[in-house]
DNA sequence: AGTGCAAATGTCAACGCTGTCATCATGCTC
DNA sequence: GAGCATGATGACAGCGTTGACATTTGCACT
């Protein structure tokens, strides 16, 4: 990395160290009280033409900017920001959940402040202690950790708390999440239907409601052909990329191979893929999650709209905030299975 | 999409809808000053062990959670948010920048807001004049409109500025870059190294930062093999998937056709290889920015790593709050051209 | 018992803003 | 010309917190 040192021009020079202006100072320049204009700033009651324009020019003179955390304590120290808490920075499916919210939220004038837990039930607590301590309007977020009774004491005191992917535990709260098990219902099914029997399944720990739920219909959809035993075909190690590479190495080492193989999320997917390199005519593959040129390479995925998870959150928020007694919701996202091609191996049925 | 509604349950009842508990209140409760109870909260001074545990017990019976609204004003409105103002949060570019700064920031007790201007050069002083009023510790930017300069006043207020993925314009700022040029002209030379000449270059307009130094880099790098006019092999449609996928045919169906392709970023890349297919045996392609999956379809890239820009970043704003008055610096992110086949078709050469 | 000193606690004001209420000038009505 | 509504402005307090400073308490030491 190289770094360059731009030397300082007079411009840069920073000068005398000016406080910020205050609305006192405005109103000294321009003559008037400090009330005088805030009336101004705010376009609140009668203020003379004139000396709406003079305080105008003050404040411009002087760069005042309204100093809004005095506005908040003034009043009841209510902000504008809705804390999202999310767990993984770097996965892409809680970035496309972000922008739904922040785009949603930004029409109602509300900002949305990022933190993490880096996956870290223990963190969690502490995170959404210090964004309570801000103040935070209402509070979004992608729960972690085992427990979210904490939560109960803010939700009495009337901050909305609306839980993304997966359901609060210990808390009543809304919640937006996916329809996981008929999703995977469908991707199983059509694989069954092709002939399929001995089908893999590749995701992380069901200790997650997502991936539970996901295995449940997976479950589910190989009893409907008289299926009963799937454990051989389970492999629920903690799916990052490469361990999702191994177990699929380890499924077909089988004396029996699998012929279909399903990922429960992006990140296994993308260790299938990686095992299984484009050989999709031998065994058939199908993901749960879309991701970026999933399209072009073929694959087939339950796929549904991030975006919109963060969307209807946004909304759980905004309408908390009109009524903060009603009964707790919970929203359901469709998904749908997207045919692509690597799910479409049809297999003569054994026997 | 379903909605469930829960029925209230007898914890659900908000009750009396308590007001929210402060040092006051938890003075009174344990028998002492606010101050005091201050003095506890914070662990600053001496208190004695008995009232420590009296007000410690106070403040949790009323879940106390001091109000840091209350506490950055009384302190100067200096608040630990650091704002980033971005254009799109939907590419995925951005995604990792943002995970950067967030896990950079993190480590210091600083929040990321996020605020997005959805690519609209007029919205940009509106977002950022919001942030300031919250009075934001720092500005972190992805500068869209012409001109910054009205971040002038702010920054002699001491609010460190840094840009990313493009310079300020008509503002002192630090800044964060990446290598274009160079990186596009490793590009290049890779292709005209393989006997390449005619090579089609797809990308967004010229007009931003980034895509000017990319297409000199281009143009560089072919004026060094002796090819001197390229404008026949430029299409600089406003590059999303689609266009650029337009502009590839359009290409293709020139009488005498490129037998390479580059893409000027991932969105271009997106709509080749889409117009492509996967016959890179008969035409070569290199894309700038990396993607998911770009790996297992044997797309050769010029990559770099975005959550880097993001770090960098993160720290050039902590060493500014550090060092209000030093010379501004911009940080530049190499970038390499990684090879995994789609660029590594060879043609004789002319003539 | 008197002095000195540190520990423990309290009082007060101010951070910047705005809602409430008060004041004052103006112009109109009868 | 007294009475009154209206418009324009200001004084003041307080949102919750904490730094500066003041006071009180306890205890050791002469």
């Amino acid at each position: 990395m190289t770094e360059t040192e731009t030397e300082a021009s007079a411009l840069a020079a920073p000068g005398t160290p000016q406080a910020r202006a205050t609305l006192a100072d405005v109103g000294r320049l321009a003559g008037v009280s400090p009330k005088t204009v805030s009336r101004v700033i705010l376009g609140s009651g009668n203020v003379a033409e004139g000396t709406r324009e003079r305080v105008l020019s003050a404040a411009r003179t002087l760069r005042f900017r309204p100093n809004h955390l005095a506005r908040n304590l003034r009043h009841g120290s209510v902000t504008n920001t809705v804390a999202f808490v999310i767990g993984d920075l770097t996965n892409p499916f809680y970035f496309l959940v972000a922008a739904g919210i922040e785009r949603e939220l930004a029409k109602h004038g509300l900002m949305m402040i990022l933190a993490s837990t880096d996956d870290d039930p223990a963190s969690e607590e502490r995170v959404v202690e210090t964004l309570l301590k801000q103040r935070v309007r209402a509070l979004l977020m992608v729960p972690i950790a085992a427990d979210q009774s904490y939560l109960e004491g803010e939700r009495q005191l009337g901050t909305p708390v609306v839980c993304i992917d997966r359901p609060a535990r210990n808390l009543i709260a809304d919640s937006v999440v996916l329809e996981n098990f008929t999703g995977m219902q469908k991707a199983v099914r059509s694989l069954t239907r092709a002939g399929h029997r001995k089908i893999g399944f590749v995701c992380s720990p069901a200790e997650l409601y997502t991936h539970q739920q996901r295995l449940l219909g997976y479950r589910q959809a190989l009893l409907e052909v008289g299926v009963t035993d799937t454990s051989r075909w389970e492999r629920l190690e903690d799916a990052d990329g490469p361990s999702a590479e191994e177990s699929v190495r380890d499924l077909l080492a089988l004396e029996d191979p699998p012929t279909a193989i399903i990922a429960g999320n992006n990140r296994a997917s993308s260790g299938v893929i990686h095992a299984l390199g484009n050989r999709f005519d031998k065994v058939a593959f199908v993901g749960f999650d879309d991701f970026e040129l999933a399209d072009s390479a073929g694959i087939s995925v339950v796929a549904y709209d991030p975006a919109e998870l963060g969307r209807q959150a946004a909304r759980l928020v905004l309408s908390r905030l009109n009524d903060p007694i009603g009964p707790p919701r919970q929203i359901e996202i469709p998904t749908s299975l997207i045919s692509r091609g690597s799910g479409e191996l049809t297999v003569t049925l054994p026997q």
